[in-house]
RNA sequence: GGGAUGUUAGCUCAGUUGGUUUAGAGCGCUUGCUUCACACGCAAGAGGUCACUGGUUCGAAUCCAGUACGUCCCACCA
């Protein structure tokens, strides 16, 4: 039923008509805004940005949640809290949508100039870029909007630009011939981090390489290399041996066959040459340990080209390197009649081919895991290519001791061994992409081949001149690297980027907020991006970028699958936000969270975060449509209830402390979650309840309101909008009084014995109640309450007579007929009313009783008559186990009079 | 294969240097309740040999070893 003092207050809180309107007013005053303040203490966060065409996921959800909740409580504390904003360009990612777009519009990538392409890129990103950052709008999100960055736009790109040049003046990026994941469908090398290894069915084949009996003899002419002419099956065993492999499309790359040298089978083949199959063409057989005899057949072709080990293999025995691919997947010339077709057609049509031919033994199928493109999911081919890397040996110490010495904090610390594993094992950072989105690599090659690096062209012409001595020489006999840099090779600047401080290093803003606070985003990124900006921090700033590390779960679904847009399981942010509110999705996205552990979504959570909030508007309801009589007296419960909640809210706001210094924040709303819903609503408020049709009391309801504004700013970091929404209606405020910027508060003491005894009569009221419900008599009816001893409810008589609806709470003998309760540590007996009561099920209930009782303390004699345990045990131990015994024994002797009693 | 880490109520997790009742929370579940803030609610209740085996100790969910299963990271045998 509607209260009827409060008509004009909805009984459902609806977020939908209120946190838009809130959202503008914290903008409009710039609450969020940040500028250096001597006088204050900064605490600054630094986004982790999303892909600047990306749009919000669940995982975002919870990141930025997370960071929002530690910025507004710094906010409140009345530090200088900054919360800075910005996207990534996200090379391969971007141009991989802006080609897909293109392709739509019937243009292809190879058909027009870099130029053309880029600027169909900016205007992708003009239109849908960004976009994320107003969905993080809807959240909540309490960013500092007039210093958004993107990791592209010019000062952004000078920055990455000057750290390349210094590196390679610094003698720590070079260019080499290494060994790269190509990604065949996005056409660049990769990272290895970006590799992902999938377990994937596979075949294995059987290929028989004829052995060529005289090195220099007739038959090899005979058949000559253009034979068409196939092997045929007539080999015998012994002119043949088989070799394993699961890629028979690069045999015509093979440049030997490697065995065992300790494998008696094959030790007759030294000095020996084979034959590929179909191809014809001789290999040397050769020796190493790396082969493993009992694999397949111990026999393994070596396709330096094509696969990481063999290459190094190549490289111990002075051997070619035939590369057989094309960039994009097909055989190259040298495939012969394979050529221009792609890798996976040859497979099957050379296993079709070997096996008309006789040369193919057999296929057996094969489970093993294969390096797929974190991007394009394309399968990932080893490729030797010309690429540009910068060392790491040169950081990698110093970044390791940042993080064992905690000077950066890994939260939780599980991960510190991680980090150490990949920091010891760091290779050098492959950084150029063959790519257009993204910083070019400012390197210029001479018509001889020299190489000048610089930040512009026109210093890049100063430098060119004077290394070739030609004053005269033009900037188009310069040619530019086609590459571009490595996404994470501006991301890893970010924390320094975004305050300009590699234009100006010595600016307010970057010696005010840097080192940052705290960093939150996921372990999947620890490497690419955590380290390296460690490193990035220690090299141009002397100092790690943030002191803490906050590393979130994965989201994943209630079967525990990842969310991901293919498998579809991932509710769309922005629907949950319409549906149950900002505030609904931020609690539901903490509860049960803790830091490092994955994240098991499901909607329940958003609807208990509703709940949450509908209990809180429903507080503050009850509070709002009480009649206030300004002369009325204090009665005892209230004003116990106000010693006691008060306590109960220091207790709180410390136990709040504790967990926010943890970083747990999942403990953290269950710690407001329990007083707001336990401790105010269910124990507070109903104490506070004036009687039926009375005015409350004027101190009452003043203490009361006091309360709920603690509560508020309490709970504000978490739900930042219904908390404003209720400070609004609670009280008349000045205008820039905000919820969000009202001070955090601080534990007060707390009078621990008196909570202790409270408690005890909160459990006499709820031992009175269990009675009821379980002799089915209505809360309404008030019964008559007797206790054997005073002494433990002296003074609290009000809270059970109150709460557990006692009509006289009296010291003395029980009187027939009353129902016996222990609780509280106190005997009590319940008067119940003509009838109700059943000897059976009491007897019953008191022999269960008895039971535990004994079994209690059974386990307590043990101890105590355990010599050792006597001797060893510390004495206040000991002390506590003889007072257990002698409890225990008294509450023992006082069921067993009850039990006679009846 | 190497290395980390975990296994506590149906689910998700706490459990701080071994000893505060015979292990806690939230959700879920069961029962009762249209009680004048809230059924997105109120009250009560049930539910666990702390994975298994062994060891250290007067005493182990907690420390040690092994086993099983799981997760993650690294390296991957064609």
């Amino acid at each position: 039923m509607e209260n009827a003092a409060t008509p004009e207050i909805p009984k459902t809180y609806s977020p939908q008509t209120v946190e838009g309107h809130w959202y503008a007013a914290w903008l409009a005053r710039g609450f969020f805004k940040s500028s250096p303040n001597p006088d204050k203490e900064p605490y600054t966060i630094v986004m982790p940005p999303p892909n600047v065409t990306g749009v919000l996921h669940m995982g975002h959800m919870l990141n930025n949640t997370i960071q929002d909740v530690l910025i507004r409580r710094a906010r409140m504390q009345g530090k200088e809290a900054l919360w800075v904003a910005g996207t990534d360009h996200a090379s391969i990612a971007t141009e991989a949508k802006v080609v897909a777009m293109l392709k739509e519009q019937g243009i292809s990538k190879r058909d027009i100039t870099r130029e053309q392409f880029l600027e169909h890129a900016f205007a992708w990103k003009d239109k849908y870029g960004g976009i994320i950052l107003e969905q993080l709008k809807k959240l909540g999100a309490s960013c500092d909007w007039d210093r958004t960055r993107f990791t592209m736009e010019p000062k952004l790109t000078e920055a990455v630009l000057k750290v390349f040049v210094d590196l390679y003046k610094k003698g720590h990026i070079y260019r080499g011939i290494r060994m790269v994941n190509w990604d065949p469908e996005g056409r660049t090398a990769i990272a290895d981090d970006e590799v992902i290894a999938k377990e994937m069915p596979m075949k294995m084949y059987y290929l028989r390489y004829e052995v060529v009996e005289e090195v220099r003899g007739e038959r090899s002419e005979v058949r000559g290399e253009d034979s068409e002419a196939p092997l045929t099956s007539d080999l015998s065993p012994l002119t043949y041996i088989t070799v394993a492999t699961s890629r028979p499309e690069t045999i015509m790359a093979d440049v030997a066959v490697c065995f065992n040298p300790t494998d008696e089978r094959y030790r007759w083949l030294k000095g020996r040459k084979l034959r590929i199959p179909l191809f014809g063409k001789e290999i040397p057989a050769i020796f190493d340990e790396y082969v493993a005899v009992d694999f397949g057949t111990g026999a393994l072709k070596v396709t330096p080209a094509h696969d990481i080990n063999d290459y190094e293999l190549g490289l111990r025995h002075n051997l070619p390197v035939i590369d057989a691919l094309n960039d994009d997947g097909t055989l190259a010339a040298v495939g012969g009649a394979y050529a221009g077709l792609d890798r996976f057609v040859v497979r099957r049509q050379i296993a079709k081919d070997l096996k008309e031919a006789g040369l193919l033994e057999k296929i057996d199928d094969y489970q093993t895991s294969v390096s797929t493109s974190e991007r394009t999911g394309a399968v990932i081919e080893p490729k030797l290519s010309l690429q540009w890397f910068l060392k790491m040996e040169p950081f990698k110490a110093q970044a390791l001791e940042a993080v064992m010495s905690d000077e950066v904090q890994l939260n939780p610390p599980k991960f510190k061994n991680m980090y150490r594993t990949w920091m010891e094992g760091v290779r050098d950072w492959c950084i150029s992409r063959q790519l257009w989105w993204g910083q070019r690599i400012p390197a210029y090659y001479l018509a001889d081949g020299q190489i000048v690096v610089a930040e512009t062209d026109a210093e890049a012409l100063v430098e060119a001149r004077k290394l070739t001595g030609n004053p005269t020489l033009q900037l188009d006999q310069l040619r530019q690297d086609d590459d571009v840099l490595d996404t994470w090779f501006s991301s890893w600047l970010w924390p320094i980027s975004v305050f300009d401080g590699f234009e100006d290093p010595n600016n307010a803003d970057i010696n005010y907020y840097y080192p940052t606070n705290d960093l939150v985003t996921a372990p999947e990124i620890l490497f690419f991006w955590v380290a390296r900006m460690i490193i990035a921090g220690q090299e141009w700033r002397g100092a790690v970028p943030f002191k803490n590390v906050y590393l979130t779960g994965i989201v994943r679904d209630a079967q525990g699958r990842k969310m991901s847009k293919s498998l579809g399981n991932s509710p769309d942010p922005l629907d949950l936000i319409a549906e149950f509110g900002a505030d609904a999705v931020r609690t539901g996205m903490l509860f049960s969270s803790p830091a490092g552990n994955d994240l098991l979504y499901d909607q329940k959570l958003i609807e208990q975060g509703r709940n949450f909030n509908n209990k809180l508007w429903n507080a503050f309801r009850l509070l709002k449509g009480w009649e206030v009589d300004g002369a009325a007296p204090q009665l005892a419960a209230a004003r116990l209830a106000g010693e006691w909640f008060g306590a109960k809210l220091h207790h709180a706001i410390g136990q709040l402390d504790a967990d926010f210094a943890e970083y747990r924040l999942s403990d953290a709303l269950m710690t407001v979650y329990k007083l707001t819903w336990d401790d105010f609503c269910s124990t507070y408020l109903e104490l506070i309840k004036p009687p039926y049709g009375a005015p409350i009391d004027g101190a009452t309801l003043a203490q009361a309101s006091g309360f709920l504004e603690t509560l508020l700013r309490v709970l504000h970091p978490f739900v930042p909008f219904l908390t404003e929404e209720i400070w609004h209606r609670l009280a008349p405020r000045a205008d820039r009084a905000y919820c969000c910027v009202a001070p955090w508060p601080t534990p007060g003491p707390v009078d621990t014995t008196f909570l202790g005894r409270f408690e005890r009569a909160l459990d006499v009221v709820q031992a009175v109640r269990n009675q009821r419900a379980a002799k089915g008599l209505s809360p309404n009816l008030s019964l008559p309450l007797v206790a054997r001893d005073g002494a433990a409810l002296a003074g609290l008589e009000a809270v059970v007579q109150k709460l557990a609806n006692v009509s006289t709470l009296t010291v003395g003998e029980a009187p027939a007929g009353a129902v016996p309760v222990v609780a509280g540590g106190t005997e009590l007996a319940l008067v119940l009313p003509e009838g109700s009561f059943d000897v059976e099920a009491e007897r019953a209930r008191l022999t269960k009783d008895i039971e535990y009782t004994r079994g209690f303390l059974l386990s307590v004699d043990k101890k105590l008559s355990n010599e050792k345990f006597v001797a060893n045990a510390k004495p206040e131990i000991l002390e506590a186990e003889r007072k257990k015994h002698a409890d225990g024994l008294a509450k023992l002797a006082q069921l067993e009079a009850q039990l006679a009693a009846l």
